[in-house]
DNA sequence: ACAATAATAGGAATTATTACTATTTATACT
DNA sequence: AGTATAAATAGTAATAATTCCTATTATTGT
């Protein structure tokens, strides 16, 4: 993968927030500093990243975000915000055992909890 | 609700899977059986039978697909083929607890396993 | 500096899904 | 049974997210 200046640019917009971001906001932010950079720049660049394994894709509901935060980790969606929380519901070794309960290959376990953040307390 | 002869055959297409269809594959089959159904009636009466709980609906990437088993229950996604396959990875208790150990009203749990089933094995 | 080729802009194409509207159909009330 | 009503539908257009295409530009090894 050769360098360039706008995948550096993606990748830090992405390292800069804890939001997990949309394609499309990551594009809207890239703008402002690289005003001719196109929205299929900022996804095949994604891709990229992705597969470099120096960020993850997650997909919520049935659009794609954007994560730095390589560790393995859960979120709680917010149903009515529709925030995406960092969480760590399980250990290492809990993740493990799941992944060896099944007849299965596993390589990842991802976990969402659904629900009402704080912010919409009565 | 008013009754539809053609969300009724949507209902049981769905119900006489395991495979979690996508809205194009109903849409397939219930045209061998009604050929003037439309793509947009499919959505619709998926819809409608989610809200009324009567199945539910799942993200898969960025694809909705539909399960008549609304037991909390989890999934295993095969990372070659794509089946999802169901699994009862947490009984309910455990369920439960995890909504509980934040403070965030949960709704529910969402979990997949990542990986590669059994068909590929080499 | 230059050649090879990866990366890019800009726009077209694709895919999944939703919206719109005139017509059809279920059903509640005669 | 006949009719009014509003929900359901077909067919198509529109939208949203994403991928693909091609001529041009930029990075990097020599």
């Amino acid at each position: 993968m050769r360098y360039s200046h706008k995948r550096e640019a993606i990748q830090e917009i992405v390292y800069g927030t804890n939001s997990h971001p949309t394609a499309d906001w990551i594009f809207q932010k890239a703008k402002v500093k690289i005003p001719n950079i196109s929205l299929g720049t900022v996804y095949r660049n994604l891709k990229q990243l992705d597969d470099a394994q120096l960020i993850n894709t997650i997909y919520d509901g049935n659009i794609a975000r954007y994560d730095w935060n390589r560790e393995p980790h859960d979120h709680l969606k917010c149903k009515i915000c529709g925030d995406l929380i960092d969480v760590q519901l399980f250990d290492e070794q809990i993740r493990n055992t799941i992944k060896k309960q099944y007849k299965f290959e596993a390589d990842d376990v991802l976990m969402t909890i659904i629900g009402t953040c704080h912010k919409h307390n009565k």
